[in-house]
DNA sequence: AAATATTTGTGAAATAAATAACAAAAAAAC
DNA sequence: GTTTTTTTGTTATTTATTTCACAAATATTT
């Protein structure tokens, strides 16, 4: 099994679809239906589900069901992932406020802030000390964290998950993190993703965006 | 020049290196440094500006002004973006408190949503009824728009931007959006981000992380 | 029950992207 | 002023990803 990033990403969108599909009372599905729902190609659904072992039947196309306990399965939805957040600001607030992570199975524990004026005990979810975060994670076991701190706080607050356990970072400060142990980053950058935007609708590159059904998602319509 | 979605979001990347650089004293740069800060090759920098034709000097690296007021350039920063958010939720707020986008020349000129509770005329970014955002578009003559509305009103919410003369998106909604006009769209989905951190570092998965040093900007440090 | 139509699963081919390699240029050293 | 060293710019190579194409399988129709 070979996965790449691109096909998780695209896993995690079949499935998206598939749940509005079931809700539309479909029972089954073909690669062409769920193609057409993200806008990838037939093939590239096929060959992302034989990557990871998920097989229909010739002719009758996936059961629904069971096309998302597997993809369920794969994504690891199988438990409640716990995750915790550094940074009480903008975007961490919004985060922990998100409810688009409930139904996925992601839960949000605790989040962690230096400003003392932002520690609550008594919140939906808790906002600790950030000097709290080390003992916190390694008590719980957490393996996933969210780094939503000012760019100069980041490569710290980093440097305490990594300590502590964490083994994976969603980080949505624009630098890149280091470390010495082993731990997986995923960085998003706001502004680099609305300049891309920009970029590809003011300048003349109009011609090489059709074939940019990109990572992220970035596509033209025409 | 063909230029593709990363070798854009790279050189939003190489930008924000360069910005640290020179508060850092430096005057000239070399591809090795930026390569290094941002974690990609010195070959991937030098083949990046060979492809938008930014050049430097053999031996002498680049200079950073020069180097720097050639990205803004590229990156349509020579004059002020404006840009409006349609859903001041969650991740609609967190945008327009987030002081990210003014560096780079990136104005939030109005925000809209349908509930009434939100409208404010006298707010730092106004925040207007739904019903406002074609007129308002089309008399300020706004090209980007940011979506942040729940999933079911995306598509209605998209269809008004195009109509109003909208040539880019940012969409947060975890859907595929659709139009019969020309419109880039780059959507980013949290949970598929969130998603994808949890595979890697959850899953035996190890071994081909190291290559990918991808779209988003997910590494493995060692 | 046989024939037909359709859709999967997967290697092969094509396309795209990243890395390596190295000649040419220009600082720096001598 | 010549030699040496270093770094760019670009072409060639490698690696990764997507699409094509079609045999095999199985619903559906007759």
């Amino acid at each position: 099994m070979i996965a790449n990033k691109k096909s998780v990403a695209r896993l995690s969108r079949y499935k998206n679809a598939l749940h509005r599909f079931k809700t539309m009372g479909l029972v089954r599905i073909f690669s062409d239906n769920l193609a057409d729902a993200i806008g990838v190609t037939s093939s590239q659904v096929r060959k992302d589900f034989s990557v990871f072992g998920i097989t229909g039947s010739k002719r009758g196309g996936y059961q629904i069901d069971d096309l998302f306990a597997q993809l369920n399965n794969i994504l690891g939805k199988d438990q409640i992932q716990e995750v915790i957040i550094a940074g009480v600001g903008n975007i961490g607030a919004a985060l922990l406020k998100y409810n688009g992570f409930e139904k996925e199975k992601i839960k949000i524990v605790a989040a962690f802030d230096i400003d003392a004026q932002k520690w609550s005990d008594t919140a939906p979810v808790p906002v600790y000390s950030l000097d709290r975060l080390i003992p916190f994670v390694n008590a719980r076991g957490i393996k996933i964290g969210i780094i939503a701190v000012p760019e100069s706080a980041a490569q710290m607050v980093f440097d305490r998950m990594v300590t502590s356990g964490i083994r994976g970072v969603l980080n949505f400060a624009p630098l890149r993190l280091r470390s010495p142990k082993q731990c997986v980053i995923n960085s998003v950058n706001l502004v680099t993703e609305l300049e891309n935007v920009i970029f590809f609708s003011t300048s003349g590159q109009r011609i090489f965006l059709g074939e940019l059904e990109a990572d992220a998602g970035a596509h033209q319509v025409e």
